[in-house]
DNA sequence: ATCGAACTTTAGACTTAGTCTAATCACGTG
DNA sequence: CACGTGATTAGACTAAGTCTAAAGTTCGAT
């Protein structure tokens, strides 16, 4: 019984390699940059079907899908609650730990019903090179 | 002396529609569609222009670019810190008061230099209206 | 084994957001 | 009024993402 069976998906080729790859990294990639990674091992698979896959992994709870960056979406497999910090330099998104910060009085919220909510940080890695 | 010379912007018609609307609305539109709502009233004005001008308003402190959409980049007049809450199922995006909330322990953070932070909500909006 | 239905993959056309370019236009100064 | 700087324009271009129609797989029932 593999993880993608137990999430209601059919294990194909294409799909294993897919999540092999986009459900261990922690580099936060663009659907283009999960297509070329998963490229460099199976040559043969289409952008659509990258497309397909990653859909289906988020429609399924595999992946969370995070609109951050400025020009595209990107994928994350860390499924608990968590923040992101974004660096302004070099464009990285790194994880932050839930109970690293906290956020409070936002059940006082008055009109609205929240079912999620992160803190979104901007700012520079220390120690980090500039465009890594 | 109007708000444009105050920043440093040579105040031409285009740049006057552009900024009659996007500087005193709520609605976070996108590029696009600050480009059909002064259509409406400049309808010779090019997108190349709004684009150009929605991106030096940034550039020069009148407007903030926000990427919390799937599918655009939103932008914003409120230079004020504070928070979003988007509708789930209007796309809607709403402004939340900076003390409404409050974060704890972000300076304790270590590695990262943050210059700016918010806490981003996903939800529904009570009372609200499906497809607003 | 093999037929067929249902599902998956594919290439490429298509759409949409956004940028770039090269030409034209507007305007203040000498 | 000529000129130079800066603004505007249409449209070409790029990149992210979706859609489509055809071809390939899988798998259970026979």
């Amino acid at each position: 019984m593999t993880i993608l069976q137990e999430h209601g998906i059919q294990p194909s080729a294409q799909r294993v390699a897919v999540a092999d790859y986009v459900l261990q990294t922690i580099e936060h990639p663009s659907a283009d940059l999960v297509w070329n990674r998963v490229k460099a091992r199976v040559p043969y698979i289409s952008r659509a079907t990258v497309y397909n896959t990653l859909n289906l992994f988020v429609e399924k709870g595999l992946l969370q899908a995070l609109a951050l960056a400025e020009d595209s979406v990107v994928f994350d497999p860390k499924m608990e609650r968590h923040h992101h910090f974004v660096d302004e330099r070099t464009g990285a998104i790194h994880d932050v730990a839930w109970d690293k910060v906290q956020v409070c009085n936002i059940e006082g919220l008055k009109g609205f019903e929240i079912h999620d909510y992160q803190v979104v940080m901007r700012g520079v890695r220390k120690g980090a090179r500039r465009r890594a």
